[in-house]
DNA sequence: GCCGACAATGAAATTGATTGTCAAAAACGC
DNA sequence: GCGTTTTTGACAATCAATTTCATTGTCGGC
């Protein structure tokens, strides 16, 4: 039995969802992405989706957002790190850097001996259109 | 058809989670709170304590927080505004304090026309003792 | 180009936290 | 104390997410 961590295979449905996500603007629950390859035709089942999006999670490949509501949303990871300013009203989401807050938090982690680390940071609030 | 906003009642129940939640430390979820109260020997319901919870949070006496795992956790809310540095593996938590964080974030959020900003701020790592 | 091993898929069933329902009980005002 | 209204709580319902497991498709070798 080889001890090789196993490569990813090329699939349809993987790449399916993989450009999807490089092809839709905001973020998106799992059920509405598996919903739009349905429209679009490709045959993947929920399942799959699921897990390819979590794949991609975890390869870094993609940003996830967990919203007070409720279900999941992903997003395709723009390069570098970024957070999102979202309104509570109509969901319009904005892109927001700040190096400061990363190093700040990295800064602080380490203070107290932690390792691996990761934040997630998102800003909630009513935009000018909804206010 | 008073439109009266109904004062909440002061009931033993309501009570009971608000002592419990003073007298426990770090994150609990709403079924370990639950279960500490039958501990206790109170006698509240579990659909009770999530409205309570629920209520609290959104009086904002309670910070709730929503872990990659699942269930939610909620906390007594200390004064102040702070954030949590959470250790993957045990679970411990450390509170920590970024003023400037705060600032930027209000700051960011006011310069994109949102207003009522609230914003979440988590970080996960590895403990020195888990790693 | 073909085969076999093994991971990936997907439909359905399961899980598990959270919420809704509604009769019974308790709290508040008088 | 009495009546009214809120609150409670056992149970059912909901819903996203995960697991299961037989089938299918990929990959690598021949």
């Amino acid at each position: 039995m080889t001890t090789d961590a196993g490569a990813p295979r090329n699939t349809h449905q993987r790449r399916a969802v993989s450009t999807l996500l490089g092809s839709v603007e905001g973020f998106h629950s799992a059920q509405e992405l598996h919903s739009m390859l349905r429209d679009r035709g490709e045959r993947v089942g929920l399942t799959t989706v699921y897990r390819t999006l979590q794949g991609l999670a975890d390869a870094g490949e993609i940003d996830v957002m967990r919203p007070p509501g409720g279900e999941h949303l992903y997003r395709r990871c723009s390069e570098g790190h970024h957070h999102h300013l979202v309104c509570r009203s109509c969901g319009s989401t904005v892109e927001v850097e700040g190096p400061a807050v990363e190093h700040w938090a990295d800064r602080v982690a380490e203070k107290h001996g932690f390792t691996d680390v990761s934040h997630t940071l998102e800003i909630f609030g009513t935009c000018r259109d909804c206010g």
